[in-house]
DNA sequence: TTGCGTGCAAAGGTTTTGCATGGCA
DNA sequence: TGCCATGCAAAACCTTTGCACGCAA
């Protein structure tokens, strides 16, 4: 499934991807900033790029919440993401890697007491964060 | 936001969720069954009620991971419900209330430790039922 | 040279909206 | 009677697909 061609298209997106690592970015944003860079991307090279960075597992994708459009975002480090939770604020949008001992108690906990083996690649927690907590209370 | 008028329509589309409030259902299929029972309900009218039930906290959607469309269940105990994490099958689509103290020690955790508050209305953790757990492996 | 990748435009599917009509209160 | 709700069709949206051309290997 992995792409087999190297394309300047294909380095544009992954470009993209990586400088805006820490945000999630729809396909017409991608769209978008590659047009303003003076480097413009078809919108299905985008889509079908995004996708098989998505069977890779290189991408995560976020179906939007409230919104309409998908958005994506590189994953720095695939094994070690896969082995964490993840958090997201639900006004900010921040994106938070929790790593800690509290949080493999509970896929511990799901599979021997309920059975059910969590996938963490595909769970990600919403809430508020400290920032946007303290903003609203 | 809650709708001022009782009709005809709104009991019937009320009426199918709380029929299969095991499981969810998009748009379409609860338009099909109605249709299907002899008392049919506009496309339209489904989508709207569905979005007032939503914004009322008492219909819960699911923005399909891997489809298209979304899909709705009712929330039979909103209040109870807020206060306990859900699980979600990714093969069957099995829902599951999660009421149990380990669980109750994440929120707290999170709030102590990564000044983050859940959202359980909004949280929903995916993975593998025993089910298909097994089937699988 | 081979065949994958690209880009445009068109198609596909879901959800929203405008507007005239119908029905609740 | 006044207004909200309904239903149809059209529009709006996001995403996918077909096809001819371009480009990597």
């Amino acid at each position: 499934m992995a792409s087999t061609y190297n394309t300047k298209q294909k380095q544009l997106i992954l470009d993209m991807l990586l400088k805006c690592k820490e945000n999630q970015l729809s396909c017409e944003e991608i769209e978008e900033k590659l047009k303003n860079n003076g480097t413009p991307v078809g919108k299905s090279t985008v889509y079908r790029y995004l996708i098989s960075l998505q069977n890779e597992g290189k991408v995560r994708k976020f179906t939007s919440e409230n919104g309409k459009s998908a958005t994506f975002s590189y994953i720095e480090d695939k094994a070690e993401c896969s082995k964490h939770l993840h958090l997201r604020c639900l006004s900010c949008g921040e994106f938070v890697h929790l790593s800690c001992s509290l949080m493999d108690e509970i896929s511990t906990h799901l599979v021997n007491d309920h059975k059910f083996s969590i996938d963490n690649s595909k769970t990600v927690l919403y809430g508020l964060c400290e920032k946007c907590n303290s903003s609203k209370g």
